[in-house]
DNA sequence: TACAATGTTGCATTGAATGCAAAAATGCAA
DNA sequence: TTGCATTTTTGCATTCAATGCAACATTGTA
């Protein structure tokens, strides 16, 4: 079922059509979705649609709502390789910055962007949504303290800068959402962080002097 | 169906018996839930201890996680009067402090808390319960711009102080479930607002310094 | 009591998801 | 090429959540 490599022979014609079948599923299921709405479409459209049976598609894909966050792992799995690259002195806050900027930038035309609408009108698929965050938040927390040595005392802090940091990304890419067409990633990303850091700041000074 | 008062007149039989329903429905729910899992309880499971018909359940609930998570709307409702109760002229940071703190202490021994760690382990659940943030949140942000008078600059500013706050409340609550069971809830609110405002000033200055 | 409104139930239906075993496709070795 | 083991695909049956609908029951009120 899953790669099963005892033999390391280049890919067979059995992986190749299985990675194109699954291809098939998840292009006839996109369509669907964007044309029709979530609910809308059922299982059985979209196994027509790619031309296997409807048993199939569980062989594929775990849940109909997988189908639409597939692709999204490879996000974390990013981030992470490009917290683990940054230099280990550098502080923690210039690493997050780096690290998101430059994997945002790397993943920003790829498949999926295009669902933000779709995701923000099905309600499933918000809640879906919103957990991909906290799963991000997670891993964020766990690489960032891997960086301090795993120092126990830490992790709250980091654990905070995770939810800072994954909180603005959040926000961000809904502001992306409703961007000026023209706007470049690299720009964009750059004013977030620098609003970010700046407020972070404003409201530490704001709370010094609260009592 | 809902609430129809078109003769304001005292609670009578029928609205008694269909709140008794209501709450024995829940109750029911929520004994099998902690006793077997949520995926492992049917509704019909429920409806049986609850000894009312499978269909009704759905006249009392539009599906079997908003059992889990009807108790909890009224937080966010509290949250905005809280917020709205403060006095104008106040910064922003000691008004989300002052509201949150009042609120969580408020709703600490609510039935529900004992929740937490259901949610955490059934990943629907999961999934709703990050929604619900998501949901509190956006209404934070939208509290704390109305006392800015609704200027659309602040717009942003002030989604992510929610973003930030609400994160910290997410974090907290999780620190909330391993603390020592002695800790009162005034003590460990103030400590988390500490630490955070704290660590907000610090992640501000490293990034004033940061290039 | 009679009547209207509301609440409850049973029944049928759709659709997601899972298990299982038969059938088909593929890789490999003789 | 043929035969055999492995993997993939499929069909079929089943469970469960959720919805619509119409019959039946309960309650409030004239």
């Amino acid at each position: 079922m899953a790669e099963n490599k005892r033999t390391e022979t280049t890919e067979g014609r059995r992986e190749r059509k299985r990675r194109q079948t699954r291809e098939r599923i998840e292009q006839a299921a996109m369509t669907l979705f964007l044309q029709r709405g979530f609910d809308a479409t059922t299982i059985e459209d979209i196994t027509e649609a790619a031309d296997v049976s409807k048993r199939s598609f569980f062989d594929y894909f775990p849940s109909k709502e997988e189908v639409v966050f597939a692709w999204q792992d490879s996000f974390a799995d990013r981030l992470m390789a490009a917290i683990a690259a940054r230099p280990a002195p550098e502080s923690s806050v210039v690493t997050v910055e780096a690290a998101i900027t430059a994997t945002v930038i790397a993943s920003v035309d790829e498949p999926g962007l295009a669902l933000g609408e779709l995701i923000h009108r099905t309600p499933v698929l918000k809640a879906r949504d919103q957990l991909k965050y906290a799963k991000l938040e997670q891993k964020l927390a766990e690489a960032l303290l891997l960086r301090k040595g795993g120092d126990p005392l830490e992790r709250p802090r980091m654990r905070v800068l995770a939810a800072i940091v994954i909180g603005a990304l959040r926000v961000g890419a809904e502001l992306w959402q409703q961007r000026p067409p023209s706007t470049s990633p690299q720009d964009f990303a750059r004013e977030i962080f620098t609003d970010l850091w700046k407020m972070l700041a404003e409201f530490g000074d704001e709370a010094k002097t609260r009592r």
